[in-house]
DNA sequence: ATTGCAAATGATAATCTTTCTCATTAATAC
DNA sequence: GTATTAATGAGAAAGATTATCATTTGCAAT
């Protein structure tokens, strides 16, 4: 039974300051996602955390996910295909949408202040205040304007 | 066995221009939905179209909705819930998008052209054509400005 | 109207993702 | 170090959706 030993996340001292047990599985859920800038699902989490401790369970994985949600280190997405996705909640920068490639199904990201706005905006004159915005769009690429096919 | 009779409705007749062979079946479930101006799950159009003519089954409806979606009869959408709901696609007019009640989880179509082109222009802007948009803005309702409550 | 045939349906089993159960283990305060 | 309380592992259970397969039905040609 050897401990694998690495560093703190910056995920973990998350957890830490939002008064969360740090539990061995955590801290290495935390530093798995600290880790990752893409938007793995929970299948693909438990793998990614195996490679780093093999003492850990997908149930772990998935309650983990959760307590992160909640507690506004983690966000949820869905990009269809049926599994939750997740990624690195936003910090004080603005929200960042996404962008899905049609045929390859690539999460793009991207931020646009235009858009913040105007959905801020919107809202407020519906008479409520904007809590989450989920919104992604799916693209196609655009031929090449002088491309040979 | 009484064969109910009703008119074929929009949905019916869209049906057979895409070349669908029209089954009792879909008849029904396509009459229930130009029937509906809300976004009915899986479960609920079962219930309002056995009520129609009960002898369907919630297998069809699920294959039912798959093929409409499939031919852009239908729009999946998902307000979280764990299922999926469906509406009547949008025709040529422009897309409507959802804005969801943080305490109810009513959900509230709106419109806003503004939207439509900020959004076409970003996607544009990053090289690919729009194909799908999917936005659900999640508020709640503000305090009235001099309420009692 | 009848026939023929591919496609649709009903009933239920299977699948897939996620949550729950409960005995065991581990983190934190003392 | 010990106690206490919460977290974990493994698998069962739940909930939504899809697949299976024998039977039925819509529809085109007769």
């Amino acid at each position: 039974m050897k401990e694998p030993t690495f560093p703190d996340s910056p995920l973990a001292d998350l957890c830490r300051e939002r008064g969360l047990k740090l539990t061995g599985q955590r801290r290495t859920i935390a530093f798995v996602l600290s880790d990752s800038d893409d938007h793995p699902d929970v299948e693909e989490l438990y793998r990614r955390a195996v490679e780093v401790d093999p003492r850990i369970s997908i149930a772990t994985v998935y309650r983990t996910v959760r307590l992160f949600e909640e507690n506004g280190i983690l966000q949820r997405r869905d990009f269809g295909g049926g599994r939750a996705r997740y990624e690195v909640a936003d910090g004080d920068h603005g929200d960042h949408y996404h962008l899905i490639d049609a045929d390859s199904g690539k999460v793009i990201e991207f931020e646009n202040p235009k858009l913040d706005a105007l959905l801020e905006n919107i809202v407020r004159e519906m008479g409520y205040d904007l809590v989450t915005t989920r919104l992604s769009v799916v693209g196609r690429k655009k031929a090449k304007p002088r491309g040979n096919g």
